[in-house]
DNA sequence: TTCTTTATCAACCTTATAGTTGATTACACC
DNA sequence: GGTGTAATCAACTATAAGGTTGATAAAGAA
């Protein structure tokens, strides 16, 4: 069941990498290609430690990739990582919509009924 | 920008309410059909107040909605909030798989003229 | 009314997260 | 070697999340 568990904690460890503004701008820059910490962080208004804490969040959670250019360490985005949270939101939202499609036939069945 | 706050803010809630295995249960319980707190809480080792704590979570995040029969609260979930996460998603992850193609069209262009 | 079920509220504890400042490593350039 | 730049580590603070227990509200059933 170890599996099961590991897949569970990178689940979490990438929904909650999400859960923050500014970790999807993050995603948001990288998406139109790599970029180092210096680069990311010179929009906001916060400290380079800052950035670099949530640039290790989103690594830890799969989401991101570092290379080695010298001294610099660019990200790069994993969309396989994406991917991977999709098709759980999918799979779940899926099965939710046949339902309520399958309601919606009971319901015209019954109203037809009631004629 | 308020609506830009507030579509961050919802954005938050969403992913951070997926960002826990007992809620992502939640979910696929309820992908099945509507469910009380007793009903949801049952399979699981902690206590209803904390069951109830967590639909809380997944209510304020808009991904469950909640209606009225008796002393019965039964939830529902809301796959158009699941759809909103996997379009957030999908935008960048397409945006990034088109930057790998090009790269690799480019890497394979570079290639094909070594030759 | 009284009793039972369903569900929540309130207070509290423990742990984790987001941010800061200051020191430190690692590489490049001269 | 010595200097400047990129990035991280370490320690600390404040706020929020996840869990518990105990009390409370609200609707049905006896």
């Amino acid at each position: 069941m170890q599996e099961l568990d590991d897949r569970e904690a990178a689940l979490d460890r990438a929904f909650l990498a999400l859960a923050d503004p500014v970790r999807r701008a993050l995603v948001a820059r990288l998406s139109r290609g790599p970029a180092t910490v210096n680069e990311l962080a010179e929009p906001f208004s916060m400290t380079k430690q800052a950035v670099s804490k949530h640039i290790q969040v989103l690594e830890h959670a799969g989401l991101i990739t570092r290379s080695r250019d010298g001294q610099r360490r660019p990200c790069h985005l994993a969309p396989a990582a994406l991917e991977e949270l999709t098709a759980w939101i999918d799979t779940y939202r899926l099965v939710a919509e046949r339902q309520f499609r399958r309601l919606d036939t009971v319901l015209g069945t019954l109203k037809e009924e009631q004629k």
